[in-house]
RNA sequence: UCCUCGGUAGCUCAGCCGGUUAGAGCACCUGACUGUUAAUCAGGGGGUCGCUGGUUCAAGUCCAGCCCGGGGAGCCA
């Protein structure tokens, strides 16, 4: 590119390159070319800070997004990521002004925790101990007591407990905060550093979590249809052109707009876990044994049942509630006789996962075992060490009272809202198994 | 962690059954031309073929191990 000041001009005042920085000063007028309705003649350019186009990766050409995932340090200068982070920006507003207009409070949950019963998965180890040579107890064991907290500590998997007890005080509270999983898991849905919010009510049921969670994804999504036109608009035109690429088979039905608007403009469908199966028992991939794992009572649903039930069956969000106990963790409310989604099957929970086309569950919600009793010989039950957890069980003892919550992954969210298919392109910079640059 | 595909120029890729000096488009540089918007035309520079080892007269190509990435699965939000 070349500037020429003046009009027929011929004295070249060098050479400008891609992402150099500028300073123009001329005249806006009234535009002869397509596309655009202004330009600005220039009379005069100031070069603020110079880009070496043999050293700049990024080029003025459509770039792979794995390329620009490892360059994640200058993506944002490129139109895709421009406008997913500023959607991100909208739908983490908007989670505040939707919490906020109902009367919840923002509570912060800690980051680091020293209780290991959490039960959401692997947890990344904090400490201040020197790791080639820690201080050790007579039997050669690590002497945590030593440590900067004097305990072994680890870095958050949920905020869910702490909420628990906010909210057994301030009537309604939501968390949202960054939340850690070691897991080893290697997969466009998951990451190691990602975003929660987790609500917690007082005095909720599970139909009123259920409400909850459709009304925020409702909510968020209105929010970023009317506050990121422009930017849906160039990810709509996006997504379209790499459906194109597609084989006829995997191209999705909907643009990402009208995706949008046909859920927000339609109830998610709700169901419990044992009409699910008796839906996938009477499916035709099941019937024809596409399935790769097996449908029965009792078992947890795969991936590919959710995307059958989702993506085929229903078409929309679905929400799958009275899970089996044995699949689901130690807080979920045990249903009785009478109780929705009681089956006399086997024994369920009051547990709600709402799932999403693309991306499976998005949102993990459940009344919670507001019974000590009830509480007690489910964690005697699952292994979990009631004396690490008196603080919570304190909840039970002092004026327990019905609640329940649910916790809605910030990126998966994203994900869906602008299209994209990867997590990793949803998040600044994303954390995964051997990935924490930048 | 498992299954699967891949790693060749700055980027996207081709490179056959192992065989001479590893190619193309785009980008970049020089020049021409130009109300352009994926401009065009001519010329030019640019390579540790992911890493290590092995087989062979000869390896980008075959074999083994490792590293990294994509897709799918598990775990989950």
């Amino acid at each position: 590119m070349r500037y020429r000041p003046g009009e027929g001009g011929r004295r070249h005042a060098g050479p400008l390159h891609h992402s150099a920085a500028v300073r123009c000063t001329g005249t806006i007028v009234e535009s002869q070319g397509s596309g655009q309705r202004v330009e600005m003649q220039v009379q005069q350019v100031e070069v603020l800070g110079d880009s070496d186009p043999n050293a700049y990766p990024i080029q003025p050409k459509k770039h792979s997004l794995e390329f620009l995932r490892e360059n994640a340090h200058l993506r944002f200068r490129t139109n895709t990521y421009s406008a997913i982070f500023r959607i991100r920006h909208q739908v983490s507003f908007g989670i505040h002004e939707y919490f906020n207009g109902k009367g919840y409070n923002y509570f912060h949950s800690p980051i680091i925790t020293a209780s290991d019963a959490e039960g959401a998965g692997e947890m990344f180890r904090v400490s201040t101990l020197d790791a080639k040579n820690p201080p050790l107890n007579d039997d050669g064991s690590v002497n945590w007591a030593a440590d900067f907290f004097g305990a072994e500590s680890r870095l958050t998997v949920s905020g869910q407990l702490q909420a628990e007890l906010a909210a057994l005080a301030l009537g309604k509270v939501y968390t949202f905060g960054p939340t850690f999983r070691a897991e080893n898991s290697n997969t466009a849905r998951h990451l190691a550093e990602f975003w929660m919010i987790e609500p917690e009510a007082a005095f909720m049921d599970l139909h009123g979590n259920m409400d909850l969670a459709e009304g925020l994804c409702k909510h968020l999504i209105a929010r970023v249809l009317q506050h990121s036109a422009d930017d849906l608009e160039f990810l709509d035109k996006r997504m379209a052109e790499e459906e194109k690429q597609k084989p006829q088979q995997q191209r999705s039905e909907m643009g990402l707009i009208e995706r949008l608007k046909f859920v927000l403009e339609h109830p998610f469908e709700r169901i419990t876990y044992t009409d699910a199966i008796d839906i996938l028992l009477r499916s035709k991939p099941y019937q024809k044994k596409q399935f790769q794992y097996p449908v029965e009572w009792g078992v947890d649903l795969q991936s590919e049942h959710e995307r059958y039930l989702v993506e085929k069956h229903f078409k929309k969000p679905v929400i799958v509630t009275g899970y089996p106990a044995q699949v689901k963790a130690f807080y979920m409310r045990m249903n009785g006789p009478g109780d929705f989604g009681y089956t006399d099957k086997g024994p369920t929970v009051a547990a709600m996962d709402v799932l999403f086309p693309g991306i499976g569950e998005i949102i993990g919600g459940s009344q919670r075992e507001e019974r000590l009793d009830v509480l007690e010989a489910r964690m005697d039950a699952m292994g979990v060490p009631k004396d690490q957890m008196w603080w919570f069980l304190d909840t039970r003892r002092f004026g327990t009272v019905p609640h329940a919550g649910f916790g809605l992954g910030l990126e998966r969210f994203v994900l869906f809202v602008t299209g994209m298919g990867n997590i990793r392109d949803v998040i600044p910079f994303p954390r995964t198994p051997k990935s924490a640059e930048f």
